[in-house]
DNA sequence: CGCCAGATTGACT
DNA sequence: GTCAATCTGGCGG
């Protein structure tokens, strides 16, 4: 792709959640972290969207809606179960919502991420949403924070484009209550896919 | 402040 | 396959 390498602009992110996850798939999540460049593939997304999701925590109010319904492109961190879950804002104008980045296939700074999270098998690196958040180093801190810039070590840029015949839909994972329409795209036959 | 559900993980049978 | 440790944020007192 012509734009490959360079960071993905924050318009990307002004569209409907589940079409800005399918998008999303193939592109690069990217972390600068003590001058390394640790990267990985988004082969595993979900969409949530605001009050009408059952599933999302914009449905409950709080910080977590207000950041929902804010500028698109911004990184969205809260803690579940113990681990940090990063998401991306992303909607249309006036609307609420975000894509959840559920898995990552490893690119740059595997020995890094090794290192961060100290597992012998490559596959369970980044292959959950808790899992890569330790890979890359990605905290609390980054809540709030635009994914459209390199300006704070974290952001995500152009990658490859995946062929809609490789791309798999589905409900989302351990939610309670989903959403008639399947929320959760990720890529077939991708090692690094998260368990179902 | 205490309570508790939850967009999970890793260890174990 | 099962199961419990984990800890943040929302909400009630």
């Amino acid at each position: 792709m012509v734009m490959k390498g360079r960071v993905i602009p924050r318009d990307f992110y002004r569209k409907d959640p589940l079409l800005v996850a399918r998008r999303l798939l193939g592109q690069l999540l990217v972390r600068l972290w003590k001058d390394v460049r640790i990267s990985g593939i988004i082969v595993e997304v979900e969409a949530y969207y605001g009050s009408e999701d059952p599933a999302s925590r914009a449905s409950r109010g709080g910080t977590l809606a207000k950041v929902m319904a804010g500028e698109c492109g911004r990184a969205l961190v809260y803690g579940v179960h113990g681990q940090w879950l990063l998401n991306v804002v992303a909607h249309e104008p006036g609307e609420v919502g975000a894509v959840l980045i559920r898995a990552l296939e490893p690119l740059e700074g595997i020995e890094m991420m090794m290192e961060n999270r100290r597992v012998r098998d490559i596959r369970s690196l980044t292959s959950g949403p808790g899992r890569l958040t330790r890979a890359l180093v990605v905290d609390k801190s980054f809540n709030g924070k635009p994914l459209y810039t390199r300006n704070y070590g974290l952001w995500i840029e152009w990658g490859c484009e995946i062929r809609d015949e490789l791309i798999v839909r589905s409900h989302r994972v351990g939610v309670r209550e989903d959403l008639n329409e399947p929320m959760r795209l990720y890529v077939k036959d991708n090692p690094f896919v998260s368990r179902p």
